[in-house]
DNA sequence: GAGGTATAAATTTTCGATAATCTATTGACG
DNA sequence: CGTCAATAGATTATCGAAAATTTATACCTC
């Protein structure tokens, strides 16, 4: 009768998403009472999500303490950063290399479809945001997808999930963020001529790129633990 | 009145150590009451432990049909293994970059421990296995201790642990497993003389040529799902 | 008032039982 | 015989309450 999904799952990723797009605020502290009265549901759920989060780095828990929201630091920012840089790349010189026309179509749609959304969130419609992050994810995800291996590709998504929440809470805290079309031409033709070499250049620097804005817009002092 | 730590946490562990020792079999289903009499716990704990057991990749969820110990496989393997190197690469390129003195002692002191395990196990005297293994881990642990980066030490410690059910299976079915003393002191120096080059070769060998052996005296046919 | 201790309140953790779902078995019908 | 449906059995998922732990409060002593 339900959409055979269990309530465990549903919460998860209610869960997930909400302390992804910062609704849920770093360090926030995480209540059985008040989440199983948010979510509607029993402890059992509740607690088996968390678990699940914590595992994956979005909740921490203390010992008889309960969870809260993980915090956010600069230190740590920077320390995804160099190793988000690291293994994209490496996953990005993969799937150069074992990419075929299909790989390349995949990006081709990919980059139409991030072109196509304003550059900035036009008259503070909330929803062109998630619109152009879930474009920007798909754009980056299609980059990597023939590497061709799933230990890689879980990391590489779980760290990009990581980074995505402190692209979250910036935008979530000053209404918009940079949007360079013409990085991601110029990195996705990189990748279909197969120029590795460029291509890798070109994603450091992007990823680096994003970094230093989010640094200079984001209010650690405010955000922090 | 407890060793101050949670039950949940307690079955984590002990579950962890039984599929990584291979005492639970690769695909081995796990039944709730099972796991309750083996634990003597309720079925609150064991479901939380499971649940990041199954974010950490020890065990699989079907929705409604319950747990089971991850599969293994040969093309798991490789793909891993090919992982694996890339980032316990990266992370001794930034070890041996970054580490000082106190790092070179710890790799020393390593060393020294893991040489003085005995080759093989004698006379069938299972203790031997966990200390090698466990001196190993340490060892290669030491190699990167220095690398100066949480989020990359955590998905190395993640990858060395899957790869080292392999090698706990391939031991409970073989009896003793290779141990090169000069392999690991040849990595050693290079580390300390940072002779980055050598030392990422030599890494990257040194996990190729275990990962040959593992082919060799595992069968998958027997472990497989 | 400072410091410490006992009590009460709040919260987390765990258990036992119920509800929901899946699996195996049986029997009817073509 | 084989296929399908209905039922019974086994297993998982969830709930609500009890137990254990932490945090806050009140009280006493110096």
């Amino acid at each position: 009768m339900n959409e055979q999904s269990t309530l465990n799952a549903t919460v998860f990723g209610l869960l997930r998403e909400d302390i992804l797009t910062g609704r849920l605020r770093p360090g926030e502290r995480l209540r059985a009472e008040t989440l199983r009265q948010r979510y509607d549901v029993g402890g059992s759920p509740v607690r088996e999500a968390l678990m699940r989060l914590e595992s994956e780095g979005f909740v921490s828990l203390e010992q008889n303490k309960g969870f809260k929201v993980s915090g956010v630091s600069l230190a740590d920012l920077e320390d995804l950063t160099r190793t988000r840089i690291e293994i994209e790349n490496i996953a990005l010189r993969w799937s150069i290399a074992k990419g075929g026309v299909e790989w390349e179509a995949l990006l081709v749609g990919a980059l139409h479809r991030l072109s196509s959304v304003p550059k900035r969130a036009s008259d503070g419609e909330a929803g062109r945001n998630s619109d152009w992050l879930r474009y920007h994810r798909e754009f980056h995800s299609a980059l990597v997808a023939a590497c061709d291996s799933p230990t890689l590709s879980s990391i590489r998504d779980r760290l990009f999930d990581q980074a995505e929440r402190y692209v979250s809470l910036a935008i979530a805290s000053q209404g918009e963020f940079r949007d360079d079309v013409s990085e991601h031409a110029a990195l996705m033709n990189a990748a279909i001529s197969r120029d590795a070499e460029t291509a890798l250049r070109l994603n450091r620097a992007h990823i680096e790129r994003t970094t230093e804005k989010l640094k200079k817009t984001s209010d650690f002092k405010m955000m922090d633990v």
